[in-house]
RNA sequence: GCGCCUGUAGCUCAGCUGGAUAGAGCGGCAGACUUCGAAUCUGUUGGCCGGGGGUUCAAAUCCCUCCAGGCGCACCA
């Protein structure tokens, strides 16, 4: 049980008493009280309002109330408390005997791995689905935010006790991939002394010359000369193929992950779509008009109703997305995570639209909106214009900064607020890039168990060691931050926000460096260098843990 | 015009499921290596929490409104 619920039902406890001691009239009740740490400048470890609630429901006043339920905690039988006081307009601060602290490096030091895991996830199956980039050019730098916090979340949830599948849902069908395979197909011939002009709005970037250049490769001339529409079949799958290969190795050397990759083509070719269609049309939620087939989504609190079936007979991207959605929602997931760039925001009323449709609540599908990422150098923006081309991929950021320090800047942000990154401060090899401030704490513990080693300081068993040698203000704030780590996987992942854990570290790496420094670990003092060595090893084992959720390395050096 | 997101220190941002005198990093200024790794640390500087109204014992946090920025508003994906 964590500290903080032990706090609450010590005050559920007292309230309870003083009920029964007819000194109150309300009967306890857990949601009411509130128990939070309070801010660093109150000398206590947890508080409570529980007073300032009391003081309405009883009409009297805080103090005096918090002064009858201060006495009551005071004399709770199971004391786990060191000092409750008093304080501002009746607040009860409560500061736990340094014992009650200590006890988390025994339980780091027995779950290790698996220390901060938690169960609110119950085995609860979860589908997390990201990235989902169109296959017809190189994933751009908003990609790697969704691809990091993407993972990072469903390594979270993982975490936190839920079933996470990971899914890329590939927009491998319809006219955007056609027109790749027609722009490939022209660069193709411009590259065997055909200077056929490249197609109206067709994909311009050098990525489409690559692409090309392989297919020469690979045919010779083969196809010189020849029309698009008579090859229109193998270039297209080609270039489709080719820009997806290049997609998973990007992905790949990015530490992204994925449990499967769903294809769209395949929708159409199992009739899914028309599966889909023809149940929605059951339901009486399809109607014909101006020739095109309409999905009536403002049956749904959607603005307008939208085309599946367009006049020309083609279906747009909302029929397979809706055949998509009803076989993801088939496979029995708890719940389904989409993960959008904001540029997408306009489609969540009629994705709800559809789950709705489809028979099932709402609550079934969440998507997250991430907003859009701006490069900086130099103070400056980066310019990306797409229509020419010139995008900075995410490739060319993971080659210029790294991935720890990509994967890290992406998630230094909530989802939900602008994102700029500054990719000269994610190279710098400095106390300034928080990536490295980060890692240097893990590597620096690293070092510090060689220098134990080599020293041949006998590690004792954890129950062997003598805890209460950890006295100073630095150790006790080391282990209160420790012992607040499984709580923050219970937050982070109920509010979905895995950017929670950078902040997390920082903070963590912070009060280590600063105790670094004021103390050695390694003394003359035996028993005490092996509590610090306990200590700073659980340090390095939730450091090491909570990285390996963000999906960044725990080196155990840095290189210099 | 409508919708979503954002507006907090010079800069980049936490805090937003309501709680005490609003936090961090960077920058600026002044310091610390004979030390287990100085890729580190110490001190200091810095705020009408975009403006206005409301709800509440209590508002950066919830509601309304206005202003500013981003992104959307297709029979494109």
């Amino acid at each position: 049980m964590t500290k903080d619920r032990m706090i609450k039902e010590m005050v559920l406890r007292a309230w309870q008493r003083a009920s029964e001691d007819g000194k109150i009239r309300s009967k306890p009740d857990p949601d009411k009280i509130v128990v939070e740490i309070p801010k660093e400048t109150v000398q206590a470890d947890y508080a409570t309002t529980v007073a300032m609630v009391l003081a309405r429901l009883e009409g009297r006043p805080p103090r005096e109330l918090a002064q009858m339920i201060q006495s009551y905690l005071q004399e709770d039988p199971r004391v786990i408390t060191e000092r409750v006081e008093l304080a501002g307009p009746g607040y009860l601060n409560l500061t736990l005997k340094p014992d009650q602290w200590r006890q988390v490096l025994l339980e780091v030091e027995e779950k290790g791995k698996r220390f901060g895991q938690v169960e609110i996830g119950g085995g609860r199956r979860v589908q997390v689905e990201y990235v989902s980039a169109n296959p017809t050019g190189p994933l751009h730098v908003g990609h790697g935010r969704w691809a990091a916090v993407g993972n990072a979340l469903a390594n979270l949830l993982q975490a936190a006790g839920y079933e996470v599948h990971r899914e890329y849902y590939n927009n491998d069908s319809g006219r955007q991939v056609k027109l790749l395979g027609q722009s490939v197909h022209a660069r193709y011939q411009q590259l065997v002394g055909n200077p056929l002009p490249d197609p109206e709005d067709g994909y311009r970037g050098t990525y489409v010359t690559e692409l090309a250049q392989r297919l020469k490769d690979r045919v010779g001339d083969a196809y010189r000369e020849k029309m698009f529409e008579e090859c229109l079949g193998y270039f297209t799958q080609t270039a489709l193929e080719e820009m997806m290969a290049l997609i998973r190795t990007d992905l790949k050397g990015f530490g992204i992950l994925f449990d499967s990759w769903f294809s769209e083509a395949s929708l159409f070719e199992t009739g899914a779509v028309q599966n889909a269609l023809d149940e929605l049309r059951k339901k009486d939620y399809l109607y014909e008009k101006d020739g095109a087939l309409w999905f009536r989504s403002t049956r749904f609190s959607d603005d307008k109703d939208r085309v599946v079936r367009k006049e020309d007979g083609e279906f747009t991207y909302l029929a397979s997305d809706i055949a998509y959605h009803r076989d993801k929602l088939s496979r029995g997931f708890d719940f389904l995570i989409n993960i959008w760039g904001a540029d997408h925001h306009g489609y969540i009323a009629r994705m709800e639209a559809v789950v709705l449709a489809l028979g099932y609540p709402k609550e079934k599908l969440r998507i997250l909106i991430g907003q859009l990422v701006t490069l900086v150098r130099d103070g400056r923006p980066v310019p990306m214009s797409k229509r020419a081309g010139e995008f900075v991929t995410l490739r060319d950021v993971v080659n210029e900064v790294g991935k720890d320090a990509a994967v890290f800047f992406f998630l230094m942000r909530r989802l939900d607020s602008h994102l700029e990154f500054d990719l000269e401060l994610a190279k710098r090899q400095s106390n300034e890039n928080p990536v490295y401030y980060v890692q240097y704490a893990h590597a620096r513990l690293c070092s510090v168990d060689r220098q134990a080693k080599e020293q041949g300081i006998q590690v004792k068993d954890s129950g062997q060691v003598q805890l209460d040698r950890l006295t100073e203000p630095e150790e006790m704030k080391l282990m209160k931050r420790l012992d607040a780590f499984p709580k923050l996987i219970e937050e982070s992942a109920r509010a979905l926000e895995p950017h929670r854990l950078t902040f997390y570290l920082l903070e963590l790496a912070g009060i280590l460096h600063h105790y670094y420094n004021k103390h050695r670990i390694i003394s003359d003092d035996l028993t005490l260098t092996q509590a610090r060595l306990l200590l700073v090893s659980s340090v390095r084992t939730v450091m090491a843990n909570a990285l390996g959720i963000l999906g960044v390395s725990a080196p155990e050096r840095m290189e210099r």
